[in-house]
DNA sequence: GTGTTTGTTATCAA
DNA sequence: CTTGATAACAAACA
């Protein structure tokens, strides 16, 4: 699942393939999640140039330069299975790329574009960018610049990695919340990246109780809470994500914090601080996997 | 056919 | 207006 440092390791992908490259051509295939109309967007980005890559929380942003005007923004957003993979270099037959050094069930292995590739950027640089998700939760969209901000504006709140998320904030957005803290921490309106698996990494290296509600948490734990989101993140991001399913780099290639994984999918494994047996329930309607022993 | 997977939004209720 | 709970979406698999 591409949560913010999935996202983010793609985006240090892309920023060193894509700042400067100008998109030749754009197909869209079989996919309905793209504004405005595919046509319409393909005709539209034809000789833009990418100006920078950014993101807020799992959310990337291409900025782009159209004919001098740079008021415009591919958004892209991966949900649960998208990938973007990028490849240049020596074509197959049929115009697309072979990227079999990676092997990937559903994912990339062998050769692009495959059943789930929804879209596929040319670039004058002669390399190719590929949108594949098989679940179609994902969308392309062209926004304006005042668009964009007030999707920043309304949508997201800080990210672990930003110094505007301090105990204070986080302090604030649980002290007059009755959801459980789990609910809480994944609302990207309050924490701008925490999907399903780090929150559950990071209550977990706090030692709280997903199901706990957020107005319960005591001053010592709200500040272990913090603690462990940041550590949680920054480490992922350094890991290059985490391959649970079906996430690939922009080189199609997995992540690797899987090997730090804690809890998320460990059910009925000793926990690793422990020992008692990891549960698996349902908290805010998402899977939660805790240890009942040692998350209070 | 059923349940499960999750990011996000819609919808409804309080 | 805010908050919380739940369904819905989409596709594939066990």
């Amino acid at each position: 699942m591409p949560e913010l440092p999935e996202v983010e390791t793609v985006r240090r992908d892309l920023e060193s393939y894509l700042v400067g490259a100008i998109f030749t051509d754009s197909k869209f295939i079989d996919f309905k999640n793209v504004a405005p109309e595919a046509t319409f967007l393909a005709r539209f980005l034809k000789k833009a140039k990418v100006l920078a890559l950014r993101r807020k929380g799992k959310l990337l942003i291409f900025d782009l330069d159209t004919a001098g005007k740079k008021d415009k923004h591919l958004l892209i957003h991966l949900k649960m299975t998208g990938q973007l993979v990028y490849a240049i270099g020596k074509q197959t037959k049929a115009g697309g790329h072979s990227l079999s050094e990676v092997d990937l069930e559903m994912a990339v292995g062998g050769d692009l574009p495959n059943k789930y590739t929804r879209a596929i950027f040319s670039f004058d640089s002669g390399g190719k960018l590929y949108f594949n998700d098989l679940r179609k939760f994902g969308y392309i969209k062209l926004v304006a610049s005042e668009e964009l901000e007030k999707i920043l504006a309304t949508s997201y709140g800080p990210e672990p990695i930003e110094s505007s998320f301090t105990i204070a904030w986080l302090t604030s957005i649980l002290a007059k919340r009755t959801a459980p803290v789990k609910a809480v921490i994944l609302n990207q309106k309050l924490i701008a990246g925490l999907g399903n698996i780090y929150a559950d990494e990071a209550l977990f290296m706090a030692q709280i109780n997903p199901s706990v509600k957020a107005n319960k948490l005591k001053a010592a734990q709200i500040k272990a809470l913090h603690d462990a989101i940041v550590k949680v993140i920054t480490r992922a991001i350094k890991e290059r994500g985490t391959t649970f399913r079906n996430y690939v780099d922009a080189k199609g290639k997995k992540g690797n914090f899987i090997k730090y994984l804690q809890v998320y999918q460990r059910q009925k494994q000793p926990c690793l601080r422990c020992g008692t047996t990891i549960l698996k329930v349902k908290v805010a309607g998402r899977g939660t996997h805790y240890c009942p022993s040692c998350q209070k």
